[in-house]
DNA sequence: AATGAGGCCAACCGCCAAGCT
DNA sequence: CAGCTTGGCGGTTGGCCTCAT
């Protein structure tokens, strides 16, 4: 929004080319799948918007921001016992669309399907925060952005030798282990056995070095297992796993692709 | 046609941590 | 080690737009 008067500092300048200016930011309509990637993201990530950005293409925190304050904020989180009534006794998890008075809302989102999850938690990782000079080849890059996590000190201090096993300590640096689930103001404590330890190994060491929600990636797995393992209808890793060169639609799984479209 | 209400969204604000001197 | 700068973040503001009356 540019005033006549607007005085921009470098902050300003930088914040206006990252909203707004950056060729690869996308805009006009939200897609079915963003808009039920958002909400899931939200679900799970709670109002780290830029985490949730990271995991949609083409889209900036302060665009989520607004879209979920001005529309889905207000329809998703108050009414989610509803929507989960509302599955229970027409069978669908088709909401009515969000308001649609004004063209420009309409340009702004297609139409709304709200994803149904029984359970509502957030995770929140346990911050870890490598050092600059760390000599370590596969961290992912931009773990622990967020505020909350720029409070945890470091753990470098334990940082192995290039020559050791890295594992022990990488899992340290995750918060794998200890990792603790907000669920209705309860707190737990993940707890693996032999296989699952076997496949966080494999998670490890193919971690995606590109995201900056790797580390959310890893927890939301861990925790999807942990708290819903493979009812139908619940979170499914599949669903969150985004990559940029893939399409949302197919992150989505095939329930995405055989929801209703107005 | 005028106007008030409500919504959208770019921009601003304050806070925090990393990096630099 | 302290102080300053810079960058990143989430929350909030306010101008502009559309719609209803």
């Amino acid at each position: 929004m540019l005033s006549l008067g607007l005085r921009r500092c470098r902050k300003s300048c930088r914040l206006r080319w990252l909203n707004y200016l950056k060729p690869n930011i996308k805009k006009g309509a939200f897609e079915e799948d963003e808009v039920d990637l958002i909400i899931r993201l939200h679900r799970l990530l709670g109002n780290r918007w830029s985490l949730i950005a990271g995991r949609i293409p083409g889209r900036t925190a302060n665009d989520i921001k607004n879209f979920w304050n001005s529309c889905l904020g207000k329809k998703v989180s108050p009414n989610l016992q509803d929507v989960v009534a509302n599955k229970e006794t027409a069978g669908s998890t088709a909401v009515k669309p969000l308001k649609q008075s004004s063209p420009r809302h309409a340009a702004g989102i297609k139409k709304t399907v709200l994803p149904v999850a029984p359970s509502y938690f957030v995770i929140k990782p346990k911050p870890r925060i490598p050092s600059k000079s760390i000599g370590f080849p596969i961290l992912p890059k931009n773990i622990g952005t967020h505020r909350e996590a720029r409070r945890e000190p470091p753990a470098t201090d334990d940082r192995p030798d290039k020559e050791e096993d890295p594992l022990p300590w990488l899992r340290n640096l995750l918060g794998v282990e200890e990792e603790e689930i907000e669920e209705d103001g309860k707190q737990k404590q993940l707890q693996k056995g032999p296989e699952q330890e076997q496949e966080q190994e494999m998670i490890l060491y193919s971690f995606p070095c590109s995201s900056q929600a790797s580390e959310v990636d890893f927890l939301v797995k861990e925790h999807c297992r942990e708290e819903v393992g493979s009812d139908e209808g619940q979170w499914r890793w599949e669903d969150m796993f985004l990559d940029e060169e893939l399409m949302l639609g197919d992150l989505l799984g095939p329930e995405a692709g055989s929801k209703p479209v107005n």
